[in-house]
DNA sequence: ACCTGAACACCGTTCAAGT
DNA sequence: ACCTGAACACCGTTCAAGT
């Protein structure tokens, strides 16, 4: 399907204007260069449409941002590694990251809006579904997956591999502007927490963290 | 010292310009009616002074982001109460907590540029201090904070408790809209993730499991 | 019926003109 | 020297005019 018609006069070049297309480009322009960029205006010109053709197809703005999330979250497969419920639970939580560090512009829209589409929502079955295979209760999974969504999101949102550097010189440009009589603590371990904003491994180390707590609530399988 | 000069004519109405009560007043604003509806144009309005004369206080609307989270973070006291650690350090969250419920564009604001500004290290050092004094290391300490915060800041950024009612509701009609068959974990537990998403005992038992993770990391005292 | 340009009511910030 | 209005180059969306 989808046969290409031959010499029909559309509006201009490429595919025509779907809902996805027009989400799939807003994201590419979101994710280069910040969601402040991206307006109904430009991305009508990136699709080399009319401003008010978009209208047709997204309601309005906050609907585009609906359409984004959908879009992000729906190109990457989550298939589950052999393992047990923890490595399981890490690679569903590295899936998330994984989304998020491609799509950015995905912690500040959720934010806008918190969406509960069936996109975002697989993620969700998915972990349920190790959780009490594991031996959890269903209150105590839904907690449990909370918690991990939770720093999963902030920690995406704060650190971004991408500018990790620039935190890491930031980080330490602050901690010498310090004064040390009001901020002794922060002061004398500043090294360590300049590393725990940037280091690749703190990611697992607090998903371990949550885990190890959660633990002693499982009910042996 | 801040003696009022007399009658000297001044602009408008009102006390003088300062960067504080610039920040202050576009607190009020975005925390009224979100951060788009802040702009310097409706922020000069509100104080009766002209566009323009903004710039002399602050470079512009990213330094206003800037003041307006250190004033936010500034007016609480963090008063650690006696107790444990572990009573502590919830008590720090919880303050942190009731921060950005009162200011909730902060959430916003520090995600568009994360800062690392003086007011927002009081409670970095607070928490390393409990943390040190309770026998874990400096780089657990940490990285064990980091976690912490995090998982703070995301349940704020998604569970504001003015709407809580609202997400039930919403995350009620999601599930009613959702095929079993493509996501059945979810189906069967939908109560309690809906519930995961509003229950205000949610955020101790996040804060609760990862200290449960982290109380073996811990030298004895 | 479908599509879309002009127009409206806004932005942040530069810059030059006011005092 | 200090302050700030007009102007510039943008916004999202309404609405009526085009095909």
């Amino acid at each position: 399907m989808a046969a290409p018609m031959a010499g029909k006069r559309r509006s201009r070049t490429g595919p025509p204007l779907t809902r996805e297309r027009i989400a799939r480009t807003a994201l590419a322009i979101a994710d280069r260069e910040g969601l402040d960029a991206l307006s109904m205006r430009r991305l009508a010109a990136e699709l080399d449409a009319g401003t008010m053709s978009l209208y047709r197809h997204v309601a309005g703005k906050d609907e585009l941002y609906d359409a984004m999330v959908e879009a992000a979250m729906e190109e990457r497969d989550l298939e589950l590694p052999d393992g047990d419920w923890r490595q399981r639970l890490h690679a569903l939580m590295d899936a998330l990251r994984r989304i998020l560090v491609e799509h950015p512009v995905g912690v500040q829209i959720r934010l806008r809006r918190p969406i509960i589409s069936p996109g975002a929502l697989r993620l969700t079955d998915a972990g349920m579904g190790v959780l009490r295979q594991a031996g959890f209760a269903p209150a105590e999974a839904a907690r449990v997956f909370r918690t991990l969504f939770l720093y999963t999101f902030a920690f995406c949102a704060f650190s971004s591999p991408a500018d990790a550097e620039e935190t890491r010189r930031q980080g330490q440009a602050a901690l010498l502007r310090l004064d040390p009589e009001a901020y002794p603590e922060v002061t004398a371990v500043g090294e360590h927490l300049v590393e725990s904003m940037y280091r690749e491994d703190q990611f697992g180390f607090g998903i371990d963290l949550v885990l190890d707590g959660a633990e002693p609530l499982r009910a042996s399988p």
